[in-house]
DNA sequence: CGGCAGAATGTAAAAAATTTACAAAACCGT
DNA sequence: ACGGTTTTGTAAATTTTTTACATTCTGCCG
């Protein structure tokens, strides 16, 4: 993994020594206006000596400043790619499409970055080992349940996607130790869906959230996965964050087919032959 | 517009002189080495000298040579930002992560740069100006065509969505001039689908088709949105595509909202209230 | 507690790279 | 073909980075 320079830099931070880490501070505090500096601006910025500078950047597996430089630039272009997004009356449609597009890239990229790893290990575990697997979600986050239920039971996964909350309390009261519940929200606030992950956890199934940090949601959940997507949600209803949350269910179902091993692929392509006839190729 | 220096590149291009003109061209089919080069590197490999290279670099509105190579490798790094993708089987799960992630990203800054404004226009206007919106999808599409449908029906369009071959059809028959027919297809080949436009069209109704280019569905509609994604449609269920879909029907809905006028926006925010009492605080 | 080994940091000089200034060459119109 | 203008290259100057080495600091052991 060459790749990712900022990862890098955070990995080794520990284990620089003092001035260097004070160059390492600088540099991520400053990240944008660093890539148009000398080593001399960023060595007095930075209150140590230029050589001292060099030694960073090698430690943070560069060649030397320049190669830090353009690494960097690099780095931050791929971050800042997508960035504003403000309609106004009298876009071109084109420009509306750029900025609808844009806006959800930005938003998928950030939700990206902030991703917990352990959080989506644990919940692929879940599911691989679950007897059952429920889907919960109301409004726009129904679409993302029913989305995610076709996804895994695909992967021939039992599931059941419910999205009357009359229905979901019953069933969650029925469920069992091996079951596994999924509840969306966007919000984090629904109250209907966080009573029916209490009743989920008192019927001992597992819960996972895939919720905005710090929302009722996901305390109520085991298992937390975090998607933090601000937006204008007053106007015009989740745009992007419904997106983030679908390819959160991919990331889970790629996951899941993975741990399930190899066989599955069998499984899907069968049923992949099994759909032509329903295909038209005239 | 600073930003887009490969565009400013091939704008200058004609109006360079001819030696500079080779520094040009080296450039260009060069692009990728060109940043880890240094000025005297560029300039024996394009046969100048190496003022020239500078003078290049100038006119493409930059400082210097240096401000080249970062601006170049900027921008280098947004296009090839998401490319490779191979899941592995012993990818830790932060590999995953991004792997899936960056396939989306990927997919959507292709399908972002390969979109038809003008069929979007047309789709906007005959949304906003139709009785009544039906959104037609199988599988993972009827996913989408929920979420749609639940988009224009918080913008006050009366919409439905049906996933049932017979009563898709039955709808499709029943339909008049002043209604409007969206089908989404990742495959573009469903029969029951192609089926159902045919159905819409007879009864006079405008068709409106989210499919692959040179597909059936599209052929048969009279407005085609194409999205092309190209991915590992067998292994594991369309995954970014379906997003791409999601991505322009968000498009439409903002195009919609926004050729409603502004009354609309006073009605989703009556509507965000009338959602609170359903949410929980605590 | 002092001194010594080793690491850490900075200073200053060398090397490398870029940019400028100017001169030579090519080009164009008369 | 000649004179002016533009274009290009040469060489020097400047800037920037890197290396080599000296100094300072730190921690450990006697």
């Amino acid at each position: 993994m060459a790749s990712n320079l900022l990862q890098r830099i955070h990995q080794v931070k520990p284990r620089l020594r003092k001035s260097e880490r004070k160059v390492c501070e600088y540099v991520l505090n400053h990240l944008d206006s660093v890539i148009q500096m000398r080593i001399v601006d960023l060595a007095s910025a930075a209150a140590v000596s230029e050589p001292t500078v060099v030694r960073f950047c090698r430690a943070v597996d560069c060649t030397g400043f320049q190669d830090f430089k353009l690494k960097l630039a690099q780095q931050l272009a791929t971050k800042q790619a997508f960035e504003s997004f403000e309609i106004t009356d009298n876009d071109s449609i084109g420009d509306l499409a750029i900025k609808v597009f844009d806006a959800t890239l930005a938003t998928l990229s950030q939700v990206r970055d902030a991703i917990n790893p352990d959080a989506i290990e644990a919940a692929i575990k879940a599911i691989t080992q679950a007897k059952r697997v429920e889907f919960y979600g109301f409004g726009a986050s129904a679409a993302v349940a029913a989305d995610a239920q076709h996804k895994f039971f695909r992967l021939q996964i039992s599931s059941a996607v419910y999205s009357d909350p009359h229905i979901q309390a019953m069933s969650a009261m029925s469920l069992t130790a091996n079951d596994v519940v999924v509840a969306i929200s966007q919000s984090g606030q629904t109250r209907a869906l966080i009573d029916a992950i209490r009743l989920a956890n008192e019927a001992g199934a597992t819960t996972i959230a895939l919720a905005p940090t710090d929302s009722a949601v996901a305390r109520e959940s085991q298992i937390a996965i975090y998607i933090d997507a601000e937006e204008e949600v007053e106007i015009y209803t989740p745009l992007s964050s419904r997106i983030a949350h679908l390819v959160v269910i991919d990331l889970l179902a790629v996951g899941v087919a993975q741990s399930i091993g190899p066989h599955i692929s069998q499984h899907l392509q069968a049923l992949h032959k099994g759909l032509q006839p329903l295909r038209d190729d005239s």
